[in-house]
DNA sequence: GCATATGGGACCATCTTAGTCCAATATGCT
DNA sequence: AGCATATTGGACTAAGATGGTCCCATATGC
C-alpha cells in the first residue's frame, strides 16, 4: 500500500547501525561495511541524514558520522521526512492552488486527515524502537528469519 | 512524506462521486464529466475499482457503475489496497526471504509495525467520511478548517 | 443488428528512483 | 608544510514506476 523508498529503508538501517555504535564516530566506510550497503549509496544517504540533522559529521581524517541525538529523540516521522522529503500524501494538497479540478474535490481534506493520522503514528515510534530487537514489539511473530546467504546489491 | 499516487487520489474522487449518486448507475462518461477527470483515466480507474469489488458494473447499453456497498462499508484501507496494490511499506517485508542484507536488518519488523499502525488508521476511515465535509471527523482536532477557500494545505 | 458500455489488455512518454562518481574542502598526523 | 583520510556538494545515468491514452472484444438495450 503505502510505499517507502528503498533509500529510506537503507537510511533507517544506517541510523540503526549508528545507534548501536554509540560513542564513536563512524566513517562512511565503516557504515558500509557494517550494513553491507554499497559504499556510494551509504555516502549519499549519510549526507542527506547530516543535512537533515539526524547525524552529526566530522570532516577530515578520523572524521565520520554519529547520531546527532539519542535514538530515543529521533522519531520515525523525522526519519521519513528527512529521507523522503516533505512530501505530502497527496499531490494537490501540497500546493494551495485548487486541484485543477475546480472545487469538486472534497477529498483533499480527507486524505489530509489520514495523513495526519499516519503522521502521528510515526511520531510515536522512535529510532530506539526501530533499533532494538523485535522482542519488544507486540506485533506478529516474524519467527522464520535468520542468517541467510550473503547476497548484496551493487550493480557494477 | 508518504505518498499516494495521483491515480489513487483520482480513484477516491471517483468513489466519492459515486457515493453521491446513490441509486443510479453512472457511465464512465458521467463520472468523467462529474469529476472533470479525463475520460480514459476514469475508465481505467473504474475498471480497477470494479475488479477490486469497490464498484459494481453493468455492461451494455444503459450500463455503468455503482458502488458495490454503502460508503460506510468501504474503508480507506480498502481503497488504497485496490488502487495502490497490496504493496507493503517496505519492499523486503513483503517476501519472507531475508533482506538480502544478511540478518543485519532488524528494521524490517519495525517498519512492519509502523505499517500496521498506519493500516489500522486507514481502517477507521470510511468512504462516507471521505465523502462528506470535514465537520464530521472525530479524529484529532483539525479544528482550523471549515469551508475553506482555495487553501488546500499547509504542509506539515 | 446497431449503438452504447464495460473488460482487458497493450502501449508510450515522462518523472522518479537507485546508484555511481568526481572535484572541492576540511582535518589529523608526520 | 604536505600528505592521507573523510566529508560536502553536486552532476550524471540507467532502470523502473507512474500517469495517461488507445484499441479490440464482449455484453446489453432498443
Amino acid at each position: 500500500m503505502l510505499r517507502i523508498s528503498k533509500l529510506t529503508d537503507y537510511g533507517t538501517m544506517i541510523l540503526v547501525y549508528l545507534a548501536a555504535q554509540t560513542s564513536e564516530v563512524c566513517s562512511a566506510n565503516d557504515v558500509a561495511n557494517g550494513t553491507r550497503i554499497a559504499l556510494p549509496t551509504v555516502q549519499k544517504l549519510l549526507k542527506v541524514l547530516a543535512r537533515g540533522d539526524l547525524v552529526r559529521s566530522l570532516r577530515g581524517a578520523e572524521g565520520g558520522y554519529a547520531l546527532s541525538r539519542t535514538p530515543e529523540d529521533i522519531s520515525a516521522a523525522e526519519i521519513v521526512d528527512v529521507l523522503e522529503g516533505p512530501l505530502s500524501i497527496t499531490e494537490c494538497s501540497m500546493t494551495d492552488s485548487q486541484c485543477e479540478l475546480e472545487d469538486g474535490c472534497p477529498v483533499g481534506d480527507a486524505w489530509q486527515k489520514i495523513n495526519r493520522t499516519i503522521r502521528s503514528a510515526l511520531d510515536t515510534v522512535t529510532l530506539a524502537d526501530l533499533a532494538h530487537p523485535p522482542h519488544e514489539f507486540p506485533l506478529h511473530d516474524l519467527s522464520a528469519r535468520r542468517g541467510k546467504p550473503p547476497e548484496r546489491r551493487s550493480s557494477s
